[in-house]
DNA sequence: AGAACTCAAGTGTGATCACAAACACCGACC
DNA sequence: GGTCGGTGTTTGTGATCACACTTGAGTTCT
């Protein structure tokens, strides 16, 4: 069976192919256009995406390099299929990483932005209210994004992105399940935003770390996580 | 003046010319080979592979992609110049995730790598008594990331790799000031396996954590950041 | 009928070529 | 002498092609 995906574009500028087939296929990623297991051929991706298989082979083996999809030995592309023990990996790292990006940007936020983020963080609760749930994921991460690029450490904010990356085609299965969780429960960005209107950038990253813990462990509960996966990085091929 | 830099070679298996090239290219990064700022053309990296430019190309990208290298908008490499404040930002992420992996390797430690491991800090020891920076900084290496590959993350074992790779090329022009400093400050690598011994985990990862902070604060003091670096610019071997 | 084999289509890899933009160098001019 | 402009070179990009390996379906043999 050969799917050829519909790659969403995106509003590129003059950016070489190479990137541009980059960067479509990191967002078509994160949201979860591709179902975890699918395999991404380069002429077919080159294909979907109206170019040669060059740019299409360079911005796969890109983002096989930031683990955001898997590399079998022979050289074909999966969509990763997040492992119970991989989810936990992504989420300690990101219970460490994303609380340092809040405490950097608590020392640089304005009201300006404070106010722009309470706006997102409203339109996140209507989402739910409404019963959207891309919207509600959407709301989700402008908020959080929102605030680690205020961190200016752009190496950590791509850090941060390449694990949301990963954790894509899992949460897109997800979506209706978090949203469905008791709102108290839920997030904790307006008490976030509280604290760091008064200057409180510790406990606002506690928070944070405290919501990534909790929606970990509620994940782990509610997902059913296969049994096998997430294949090995690429080694030694067997040539003869 | 076209200067070739010798790229030492690894024990490639079987692998594709495109892996060994990003491998070769990174192991000559994180070792200090090229000299920060220096440009890596496609073409010339080629030769000095031994390759046709393409996997030279999409090896660049890949460094690129982890920002292990600097791309211009014009798509030519720059091996970073570390500001003050990058590596500051480095620092940071690394007083966080390192600390990580040790939780994570202190429960599945076993006594025969307890032992290896401390075999490694009495090489880092002479090491320094010798006077010799490489072994020092290879040792050291050596000893961490031994101990982070125990942690069964291969995530976060990469994205630490990342941050040392960027860190390169200051090491290296660091390496004399990094082997002077009084042995009593320098590390904490001999408690830190004895807290391992006794199931401490956390215990030894707060000394990690003191130990890179406490290196920070003494690079950001020892090492001219804006300028151009101390040591004269360490000349790649021409090849040709 | 089941298993091993064969072969053709599909795959990733890497070299080569064409092209346009960026760059460096050198002379002419103010 | 310093600045500007033109020109030849070098650069990154992307398409195309050849090749070896993988894969899977169809066939044949036991």
């Amino acid at each position: 069976m050969t799917i050829t995906p519909y790659i969403p574009d995106i509003d590129a500028g003059d950016l070489p192919l190479e990137e541009r087939a980059y960067l479509r296929l990191r967002q078509a990623l994160m949201e979860g256009v591709f179902s975890p297991g699918a395999k991404l051929s380069i002429r077919r991706v080159a294909e979907a995406l109206g170019t040669s298989p060059m740019p299409a082979r360079t911005a796969l083996r890109r983002l096989a390099t930031e683990q955001a999809v898997d590399a079998l030995p022979s050289g074909t592309v999966l969509v990763p299929r997040l492992t119970r023990a991989a989810f936990q990996e992504v989420s300690a790292i990101r219970a460490e990483l994303e609380p340092l990006a809040i405490r950097l940007a608590a020392t640089r936020l304005d009201a300006r932005t404070l106010d722009a983020l309470a706006t997102v963080v409203a339109e996140h609760d209507a989402a739910r209210a409404a019963g959207k749930p891309e919207v509600f994921l959407q709301k989700d991460r402008e908020f959080l994004f929102g605030l680690y690029r205020q961190a200016g450490a752009p190496m950590l904010f791509s850090m941060i992105e390449a694990l949301w990356l990963r954790r894509g085609p899992l949460f897109w299965d997800a979506r209706w399940i978090l949203m469905g969780r008791p709102p108290a429960a839920a997030h904790r960005h307006d008490q976030m935003l509280a604290a760091l209107r008064r200057g409180a950038g510790d406990v606002a990253a506690q928070e944070l770390k405290v919501e990534i813990e909790r929606m970990t462990a509620f994940l782990l509960e509610a997902l059913p996580f296969e049994g096998q996966a997430a294949a090995a990085p690429r080694q030694a091929r067997a040539r003869r």
